[in-house]
DNA sequence: AGATGTTTGTGAACGTGAGAAGAAGGATCG
DNA sequence: CGATCCTTCTTCTCACGTTCACAAACATCT
């Protein structure tokens, strides 16, 4: 009970090692067997220091004077991420967004198969897509339940964004992605990440600006 | 020269003013013509002293006792992002999620028109996408010049990113927002930004698990 | 076996951002 | 015209994350 399971990982270095994990899974195919903090930090685009850090937090793994085992890391890694097995994940909304994304192969061999898809639009309805057959949205909870899905998408307009994320919830979900513009509003006991691809523009534009006004 | 422009929008703002933007827009289309911090934190999901203190670093805009006003506000906020006039966007890969962020209508009407679109597979060149014909990716220099793109979304395998982002960069396009997973490397005056979808998934799983382990 | 070089791990300083509290300005009501 | 209420604006404090610096451990070479 009082195991030393994982003793909170900063929120910064969650985000950081997926991207080692994939950075070590690269060089695992390459045959490397042993890597060090400078050689992930080269493959990940951060500096050696927070490598280690980050490494760090997980356990003490490495080597002094050798550097990390990469089959071992990953295996870590993925056991603090809850990648160990795969997370089955489904995709609300077929529109455009939500076929590319299904289409995707990148998740399935991440460990995060396409599990379930369902729309709201009769025309899109028992369509097949990436293998799937585009269900209701209103047999969400069942499409949830019969493939044990825990990660759900919304790829919906803005509009429907709320209520899909309630329904959502109402199907047993808890971690959300959310592709829509504009709020989302959901309990605390609920991970809701937004992708907003309008706010990215906006970023870029702003920089863009700065760099025209130094010139 | 020393005109006292924008004095240095710490980047955390610059993130959330297009949240506002938005929520700008949408209170200004209900006819509101005046909003209070407390309001505007509320359609932008964050707290209300954080909205007062982004808003005051542009400048003293808003009227103590009485609030912002909307369409003031919503015209000071693009100057500061650079969205006064629409800003030209170029796709490089017209695949699945490349041909879904072109049909996606919110770019346009969000003041981001796509102009081009380049790929690289001869089955995909000349088609019609969005109203756009798909060019082919050796002409990526010509259709940035000749519609004044500013910026680029590279939406191609992993494996092709750096060489697109480099080609992005060769086409004059200085801000480039990157959908492909793995490491791409740019030179510091150029800005980049990423939206790495399996790395969220990853962070939701995260998530998940530990919410898992509290029970 | 000893010395040297390499790499991890950790403690400290620095910078940034978030939250809280108080001061100042404007409107409204009597 | 004065008092009260509301809202913005500013300053201070604190927490988080990153960077820097150094000590500890391991391998290798002589």
């Amino acid at each position: 009970m009082d195991e030393v399971s994982t003793p909170l990982v900063p929120e910064a270095t969650v985000a950081r090692l997926p991207v080692y994990l994939r950075g070590l899974v690269d060089l695992a195919s390459d045959g490397v067997e042993t890597v060090s903090s400078e050689q992930l930090a080269a493959v990940a685009g951060v500096n050696a220091e927070n490598v280690r850090k980050d490494l760090s937090i997980l356990g003490s793994y490495g080597k002094r004077g050798v550097g990390y085992e990469v089959d071992f890391l990953i295996e870590q890694i993925k056991r603090v991420l809850g990648a160990g097995d795969p997370v089955s994940v489904v995709i609300v909304g077929a529109g455009n967004l939500g076929r590319a994304l299904a289409y995707y192969g990148g998740f399935a061999s991440g460990g995060f198969p396409i599990k379930g898809l369902v729309d709201s639009s009769p025309e899109i309805i028992g369509q097949e897509v990436a293998g799937i057959t585009v269900e209701p949205f209103e047999e969400l909870k069942d499409v949830v339940q019969k493939n044990s899905c825990t990660l759900g998408i919304i790829a919906t307009p803005a509009a429907a964004a709320q209520s899909v994320a309630d329904q959502l919830i109402n199907a047993g979900i808890y971690s959300i992605l959310n592709f829509a513009p504009g709020l989302v509003t959901v309990p605390e006991s609920v991970t809701l990440r937004k992708v907003d691809l309008a706010t990215e523009l906006h970023i870029l534009a702003f920089h863009e600006q700065q760099r025209e006004r130094n010139e």
